[in-house]
RNA sequence: GCGGCCAUAGUUCAAUGGUAGAACAUUGGUUUGUGGUACCAAGUACCAGGGUCCGAUUCCCUGUGGCCGCCCCA
């Protein structure tokens, strides 16, 4: 009695002191901010199924077509990003996540993953090995620019890269990975964008071409493109604005002004995608972010003709990269998906996330001497391979059968006071509502069975069951 | 980096210049060791800081964050 009454009264003086202490508190200190920094996000329970199938289809593919996992890491020397991506784009210019360390080095959060693995590639003499050397990375990359939704400041990518061989047929298996991810993933209507750019010496020339027209046209250009005309005029190519895709419509266009070799080259990527049967998309505009590209660029959309499209991904052949950053000349090429934008398409067309296993037995305790027992009863099931759910913080048979009831187990094993003095176990068949006593030493080889036979009786109530899980009812 | 919209329980949303309600979710209960439904109950919220005002969650400003457009891309 006594001690209900300081129960009590403890209870009722805490609440007050401590509200003023934390206040107190709070004035001292740096309240801290309850959410993560812009653009960055937590990855919840809930979402997980998303990210494991995202991961298990990308590590099958990437094991199938031959590609060895690397991981390098998220803090590069802030030069190799700018001497491989480019000084002048955006994602070097405004995008990167840069700082000086406490030593003085000046580094940078990876904005993509191709620069750090090239250079893995050099400094640990990979070009020793058979080529080509494929090279499969998962990870996240920083971009400090305005979130939107698909549009994070940190966000993940699954990148998939090919060493030390320029042959197009690369290009064209490149793109079939590609397609088959985001297809493995139950994402259907695709659309593959290709395009070719040309190696240095015929872009250099296209280039000129293109000012030349660009020039002639200035007066009807935006004013934006008037400055990109300068600083990259492929991209007035991309641009929005409807007086410049006027323009852009009749501007020389990079496929008609390859190289022999280079045409060469797109050309046979082409009929090997034909070959294929892979369904693309020449798209001439097609311009990309990074500097290191060379010939071939593609990018993987979703959505089918019309309507809205996003890239997923994309990617291209770099054959100056690894030259570029110290390595010797080494042809390459590789593509990387946004991880975020493939689940968001993946929930938008409804498609399957891993389903994970779900316990078939449920262990509810009741009394103290039962509470005991069942600690060591349920890791005796888990060592046997048997999923079992508890809530052995909970008192009541009541509110631990409805807990069961919930997850939609097969079967709930009960161990009372009684049961544990007798060395025995209730299990109860949670379907038809039965119950039988068994003894405890049975138990794991009776619970097995069970699980086999019940099966059957399990499809066939399938329908009956009352409340289709949370999961069920997303897919 | 530029422009716009927005910010209330765990979630989705209300209302209000006088400090806030619902639904769903969660937890407990409807007597003794048995689930569903129903019923009852409980807990939890005005993003932060300034200003106007007797008084602000509400109006204004700033910050922070989300979303949309541009830019760019994944």
């Amino acid at each position: 009695m006594a001690k209900i009454i300081k129960k009590v009264v403890a209870k009722k003086a805490a609440p007050a002191k401590a509200k003023k202490q934390v206040k107190e508190v709070k004035k001292e200190l740096e309240p801290i901010a309850l959410q993560p920094l812009r653009g960055m996000k937590d990855i919840l329970p809930e979402d997980q199924p998303y990210w494991e199938q995202v991961r298990r289809v990308t590590e099958r593919l990437s094991r199938d077509y031959g590609f060895s996992r690397i991981d390098t890491p998220i803090v590069e020397f802030s030069n190799l990003f700018n001497r491989s991506i480019g000084e002048g784009t955006d994602i070097v210019e405004k995008e990167l996540y840069s700082f000086v360390t406490k030593g003085g080095d000046k580094v940078a959060l990876r904005p993509e993953m191709t620069a750090g693995i090239a250079r893995a590639y050099i400094q640990h003499g990979m070009n020793v090995l058979s080529k080509p050397v494929k090279l499969f990375s998962a990870g996240t990359v920083y971009r400090y620019d305005r979130p939107q939704e698909g549009r994070y400041r940190e966000f993940s990518q699954v990148n998939f890269d090919s060493f030390g061989e320029q042959d197009p047929i690369l290009d064209a298996q490149m793109i079939q990975v590609a397609a088959r991810v985001v297809q493995n993933l139950g994402i259907k209507a695709i659309q593959i964008q290709v395009n070719s750019i040309g190696c240095p010496v015929c872009r250099k020339q296209y280039k000129d071409l293109l000012v030349n027209y660009l020039e002639s046209k200035a007066t009807k250009l935006c004013i934006d493109c008037k400055r990109r005309m300068e600083v990259s005029p492929l991209r007035v190519l991309d641009c929005k604005e409807d007086k410049c895709s006027q323009v852009a419509v009749s501007a020389p266009q990079s496929v008609d002004h390859l190289c022999e070799e280079c045409r060469v080259h797109f050309k046979s990527l082409l009929e090997y995608l034909d070959e294929l049967d892979l369904p693309y998309t020449i798209n001439p505009r097609l311009v990309r972010g990074l500097d290191y590209y060379t010939k071939t660029v593609f990018e993987i959309w979703s959505g089918s003709e019309e309507g809205r499209k996003s890239s997923l991904g994309g990617g291209g052949r770099y054959d100056g990269l690894v030259k570029m950053i110290g390595g010797e000349a080494t042809p390459a090429i590789g593509f990387a998906f946004g991880v975020e934008r493939i689940i968001l398409e993946m929930k938008r067309v409804q498609a399957k996330p891993y389903r994970a296993p779900k316990p078939k037995v449920f262990l509810a305790q009741l009394g103290d001497l039962a509470k005991k027992k069942s600690l060591r009863l349920f890791s005796e099931l888990e060592k046997n391979g048997i999923l079992v759910a508890e809530s052995f913080g909970r008192g009541s048979l009541k509110s631990q059968l409805r807990v069961a009831n919930r997850l939609g187990v097969e079967m709930t094993l009960i161990l009372g006071q009684k049961e544990a003095l007798d060395k025995t176990v209730i299990i109860k068949n949670m379907i038809s509502g039965e119950q039988e006593t068994a003894s405890a030493e049975k138990l794991i080889d009776l619970v097995k069975k069970k699980l086999k036979t019940d099966n059957v009786v399990v499809y066939h109530d399938h329908n009956h069951v009352a409340e289709p899980s949370q999961e069920q009812e997303q897919t």
